[in-house]
DNA sequence: TTAATCACG
DNA sequence: ACGTACGTGATTAAC
């Protein structure tokens, strides 16, 4: 019988520090149970144990303050945040039949240390203590947890394996210990003697016995065998503390320990408490046949599975429920469902997935609308009536999450997968469409829960649409014009490298801070500022406080700058232009937590614009023939949303004014009649309204505007006392998010926010500033995809050749044909300054141009 | 895979 | 005492 034997506590505190922090949207915290059961399973499938025991320490009751103050590392109360895992993980471990040992004072290693001996074939011990190495026998492995590069790792240690690593056997460990000490578990060894001497002294006398036995005969210095002598005491007192226990009064039958059948149905339901949606997917929980489904497995019945058959009679249907399996953005298999039966299609795909989409009678739910609609206006043609897309209404659901497939959806839900008959393992597309009809029947329910349902309907639902015409139609851009910059860059970039290598004297990797550092701060002695967590921070803010002494410094940004431009913009986009000579972006719909779309592969959301260099990267965003750019973009969109939903008078008046708010707002808070703002003045108030914005403090605003701290702190006081219903709208945002968990825009996008009940202050504090900033930026996010919808409806509707190509968060762009310049003006300013009624005007300016540099002004 | 850096709103 | 402004994505080096 093989047995597996974990260290809980060690465990856990190894999954706990090396994963980054996780929470369920209630904010319970998940990251150690979430490693802990990865390893687990791992494990498991590694050893195939027939027997698994996972021992826990339980501590006697102290007083609090000997909790935080007397331990070192390691040994110290456990932070609030790891403790609240441990009785769930103990209950998970219950659920899945593995049986956990704690007995009050004994320590998990001792208790892992007699099940090493006990009456098993084989005993692997799994622990990330380096401690248990001494349980290494011929029937005991221990395998070693480390946690690298965010996963947690086990290394198995047999005895060659000891003795390669270490040369010292398993029980020379305890002697070794018993020598150098361990500071970690408060054993002192003999105080002047470290790992080295100890390994040393036990090559030659082979044990801490044999060390003592001939003190005077031993080969050493004086000063070693001086300490030897005075640590004798200690030396001994340190192997007795150091010996792992092998008989602690313990049930020691491996029988005992058996993995039983656990009770799957309330892991399942524990699990998906815990937002563990793949996990239970790992441990095959959904098909687990479980009482409490009876129910809703009787409302569906077995669907049978039908193979290439005729889609015609499918067409007549009200509604059906597909999924479409991918390959190269074609469709290689369609799965359709009518709630009765499953039909699957692998032949003439194309044929049939465009019959479905194109027939407006039938009302399709989907798990992803925007590859179909890509595929139907591929074809030359419209999908219509998608009503239901599974991973949007995730998304709005919970924006945190990450995994929005039906399967996810089902798993957080508890809804258990329908019976699909005549198919041994029905893969994933299959699971997920006969999953479909339930899921997206309760993801609606709690839409409209929440009163979302407009939002998905009216906006992300449409929007899908708008994003798939994007792709499709891509961004014409100037290869030739890409290149030729490129190869002057190149030029460019090879006699600077020169140039500060010669100045350096050195020729080193310009693009390693570390080596750069190394150059800078150690070799040319350049004071350093700042550091960062590796080493010296060599960040374009360093360098530039530097610059203005040293010539190089100046050379290095100025590289830093081009061969940004070089290998992102130039060779970047070089790599991604279509067969059309347009670029395809990705628009990503389900991916930020604010509600904003992301741009990917390529991202055409950070072009440069900002430096004048950099903006001569988009003259090479052109027009096609026959067509110019309209740009259009909204006018301080986030101040407006701020002033509409603090409803302050001030900063109302001013934008319905048609002032211009950075200088209202220095006006305010240099008290000062606008005439008299220079622009000095003009550019800080600029930068306190951003940072307002974003959930500002003292700090942060005086780096950036560069002037003292408290100099800062009195724009920051002066601004929320002028804009007073902006200081209580954001004490409101933080209490409101506080009491409901969540923080949401004007139109109900939520986003949850388990931070703000964090022990960490600054977890909380940074909780605080997302609960200021999420309404905001979302809300931005939420009116920019209305007039995207309406733009495209409306360009649609009066049958223009124009369309959108993109969107750049407050900003839009739209190919347009020749003739067509004007309306195509009027139409996009219309439709964004209306596209909602806050308290507040919208403004959207528009400029023409044949490229996107001259479409901008 | 992660950290550092830098491009955008 | 500690760290310090919101939201993204791509490239590079280094583990």
């Amino acid at each position: 019988m093989i047995l597996l034997a974990i260290d809980g506590n060690s465990m856990m505190n190894r999954a706990f520090y090396g994963i980054k922090m996780l929470t369920t949207k209630d904010g319970r915290f998940t990251n150690a149970i979430f490693g802990f059961m990865n390893i687990l399973l791992s494990l498991r499938e590694k050893y195939k144990p027939d027997a698994i025991a996972v021992a826990f320490d339980v501590k006697a009751p102290t007083f609090r303050h000997e909790m935080y103050g007397e331990y070192k590392a390691g040994r110290k109360g456990m932070p609030p945040e790891l403790a609240e895992q441990m009785p769930v993980i103990k209950e998970i471990l219950h659920d899945m039949g593995i049986v956990t040992v704690e007995q009050t004072g004994v320590e998990a290693d001792d208790i892992l240390g007699t099940l090493s001996v006990c009456d098993c074939d084989h005993c692997y011990i799994a622990t990330g203590d380096r401690d248990s190495l001494q349980l290494i026998s011929d029937k005991a492995t221990v395998l070693l947890a480390s946690t690298r590069a965010g996963q947690t790792e086990t290394v198995e240690y047999d005895k060659e394996k000891l003795m390669e690593t270490y040369s010292m056997s398993p029980q020379q460990m305890i002697d070794l210990k018993a020598l150098m000490g361990d500071s970690s578990d408060n054993i002192p060894g003999v105080p002047g003697i470290g790992q080295k001497t100890a390994t040393d002294l036990l090559l030659k006398c082979g044990s801490l016995d044999g060390v003592y036995a001939d003190l005077d005969g031993l080969q050493a210095t004086k000063s070693v065998k001086a300490k030897l002598l005075a640590g004798k005491d200690s030396a001994y007192l340190s192997y007795q503390l150091g010996t792992i226990c092998k008989t602690v009064a313990m049930d020691t039958d491996p029988a005992h320990y058996l993995v039983g059948e656990g009770d799957p149905a309330a892991l399942r339901a524990l699990l998906g408490s815990l937002e563990m949606y793949k996990m239970i997917d790992r441990l095959h929980l959904p098909d687990t046949p479980l009482p409490q489904q009876a129910t809703a497995q009787e409302a569906l019945p077995a669907l049978t599975v039908r193979e290439n058959g005729d889609i015609t009679p499918l067409l007549s249907a009200d509604k059906l429920y597909l999924g479409v399996d991918w390959v190269d953005g074609q469709p290689h298999r369609l799965a359709c469902s009518d709630g009765k039966a499953l039909y699957v299609f692998t032949e003439q795909v194309d044929t049939a997935l465009l019959s479905v989409l194109c027939e407006e009678q039938l009302e399709k739910y989907t798990l992803s609308s925007k590859p179909l609609h890509r595929f139907a206006l591929e074809q030359g043609r419209g999908a219509q009536s998608i009503v239901f897309d599974c991973e949007i209404a995730g998304y709005l659901l919970n924006p945190n999450a990450s995994d929005y497939s039906a399967i996810a959806a089902a798993a957080s839900l508890g809804v258990s997968c329908p019976e699909i008959a005549g198919i041994e393992e029905p893969d994933s597309l299959l699971r997920a469409v006969a999953l479909l009809p339930v899921v997206s029947d309760k993801l609606l329910a709690q839409m409209e829960s929440n009163e979302q349902h407009t939002l998905f309907y009216e906006v992300e639902l449409p929007l899908s649409e708008v994003l798939a015409s994007m792709e499709t139609l891509g961004f014409q851009v100037d290869r030739a014009g890409i290149a030729a910059f490129g190869e002057t860059l190149g030029q460019q970039i090879e006699t600077l490298e020169q140039d500060i290598y010669r100045q350096a004297d050195a020729e080193f990797n310009l693009n390693s801070p570390k080596q750069l550092g190394k150059i800078l701060f150690e070799k040319l002695e350049i004071p350093s500022k700042k550091k960062t967590k590796t080493g010296y921070s060599t960040s374009a803010e360093v360098l530039e406080g530097l610059a203005d002494d040293y010539p190089i410094v100046k050379d290095i940004l100025h590289y830093r700058t081009l061969s940004k431009l070089k290998s992102t913009y130039c060779d970047g986009l070089l790599k991604v232009i279509g067969k059309d000579g347009r670029i395809h972006s990705t628009f990503n719909q389900t991916e930020t937590r604010t509600g904003r779309i992301s741009s990917s592969e390529p991202n055409l959301q950070n072009i440069p614009v900002r430096s004048e260099l950099g903006r001569e990267m988009r003259r090479f965003f052109v027009a096609g023939d026959g067509y110019t750019l309209a740009d259009a973009d909204y006018s301080q969109i986030e101040l407006r949303v701020l002033a509409a939903l603090s409803g302050d008078e001030a900063m109302l008046s001013a934008f319905n004014n048609g002032e211009d708010i950075h200088t209202a707002t220095a006006s305010q808070v240099f008290s000062l009649p606008p005439q008299m703002i220079t622009a000095a003045l003009r550019s800080r108030a600029k930068a306190v309204n951003f940072g307002i914005v974003y959930g500002i403090g003292a700090f942060s605003l005086a780096k950036d505007i560069g002037v003292s701290r408290f100099e800062a702190d009195k724009y920051i006081k002066a601004y929320l006392a002028h804009y007073a219903g902006v200081d209580q709208y954001m004490k409101h945002s933080i209490e409101t998010a506080k009491e409901k968990g969540y923080a949401e825009t004007v139109f109900h996008r939520r986003r949850y926010l388990p931070e703000l009940t964090a022990s960490n202050a600054m977890q909380r504090a940074f909780g605080e500033r997302v609960a200021r900033n999420m309404p905001i930026q979302g809300t931005a996010a939420d009116i920019i995809k209305i007039a995207m919808v309406r733009v495209y409806r409306r360009l649609k509707e009066e049958q223009r050749r124009s369309r959108l190509v993109l969107q750049v968060h407050d900003e839009l762009i739209v190919e347009t044909a020749a003739g067509e310049e004007e309306a195509v003006s009027a139409l996009l300013s219309e439709e964004m300054e209306n596209a909602v009624q806050l308290g507040v005007r919208l403004i959207a300016d528009v400029h023409l141009g044949k490229s996107w540099y001259e479409a901008k002004e």
